[in-house]
DNA sequence: ATTATCTATAGATCTATAGATAATGC
DNA sequence: ATTATCTATAGATCTATAGATAATGC
């Protein structure tokens, strides 16, 4: 009866939900089609196939950007981290079927590490300048080691919470934390040695 | 001709391979059987269904051990730390199945967490003394964090450098490298501030 | 008149079981 | 005699399409 109110997005909303809990292979059309309140022959209209749908959910919907111009500095660096954090928090779901579907999906590892190191250049010149002698690749691998770790990290975090840790920790500061960790690890001097 | 060489474990390797590369609901039981060389049916002699072989690929191979009567210093934690990571390295399919497939399966769950964080208390203990103030759950926080992401990093390492790092990181002292930035990030100060 | 949805269903798989056959250990 | 495997297949489900019907925009 009131059918043709913006089935496309509500199709990508609802599979998006059920891709990120349940995986690809998972989830089935008629389950995306339950959910958007149609019947799974109505999914074709809009999409070639299941895969269509589910690329569809995960196409970027923002992008890391920063001023290349500014003036190199810790705080810059910190703020680098901040807003893959955010990023990430902001987009919870694409980032979870991106982190767990990757590997069976080709199409979509090139998506994913895009969308979270492109800036890798210029990652190398602020670590350089940062540190004051010559960045290693060990530096750039810190670097991966950090943003990819603070992102698993978010995205099991509630579960986390619930499983192991014993205290309650306040979520809100979490970007400061992650970002402190990342840049301790990676600029620490030897003295824990 | 000569079947009846140890099916239940050749059954258990091939299918932990094949959860591994594809996840749990892309692996048919068909596959498992064409790999270890007999049909489906012959499966279900030595399990009970699909999800039965899924869980005895991921059973604990190893357990971390440490002594918690030793002393507690900065090199224990390393041990720790280092621990870990070559339980991980050692069995890179059972984490990846662990990390991929624990959200979907309430049973994982458990396995997983207890196989990695067995020593909460002690821990507690040793970033306690180590850091010589009350340790709050920051600490354990950021703890948790280095670990998880730490192996995360391992899981996804080659397929990281293919297609997102430059230069080549000798995979050698990946345990080192680790171990510095889960402490550098965990014990840092704030002069980087 | 056109586009979106539904009904019905084809064709492909996929898990699991029943019953027949072949290998093994005693 | 017992246990492992194979053949055959039931029953369920899943993706996708064809053709009928209902809603929409002009």
């Amino acid at each position: 009866m009131e059918y043709l109110r913006d089935t496309k997005e509500k199709i990508i909303k609802e599979a998006r939900r059920l891709f990120a809990e349940r995986g690809y292979s998972a989830t089935t059309t008629a389950e995306i089609a339950r959910r958007v309140g149609v019947t799974d022959a109505a999914l074709y209209k809009h999409f070639k196939g299941k895969k269509d749908i589910f690329l569809a959910c995960v196409t970027p919907s923002a992008t890391v950007r920063v001023d290349m111009d500014a003036e190199l500095s810790p705080e810059l660096l910190r703020d680098l981290i901040r807003e893959r954090v955010e990023l990430v928090r902001g987009n919870l779901e694409n980032f979870n079927i991106l982190f767990r579907e990757s590997p069976y999906h080709p199409e979509l590892a090139r998506m994913f590490w895009s969308q979270l190191y492109t800036q890798g250049k210029y990652m190398e010149d602020l670590l350089n300048k940062f540190s004051n002698k010559d960045v290693s690749s060990d530096r750039i691998l810190m670097y991966e080691l950090a943003i990819t770790s603070a992102i698993w990290f978010i995205l099991n975090y509630e579960k986390l919470q619930e499983d192991v840790i014993p205290k309650k920790v306040a979520f809100e500061d979490i970007e400061e934390k992650i970002a402190d960790f990342v840049l301790y690890g990676m600029l620490g001097d030897k003295k824990h040695r």
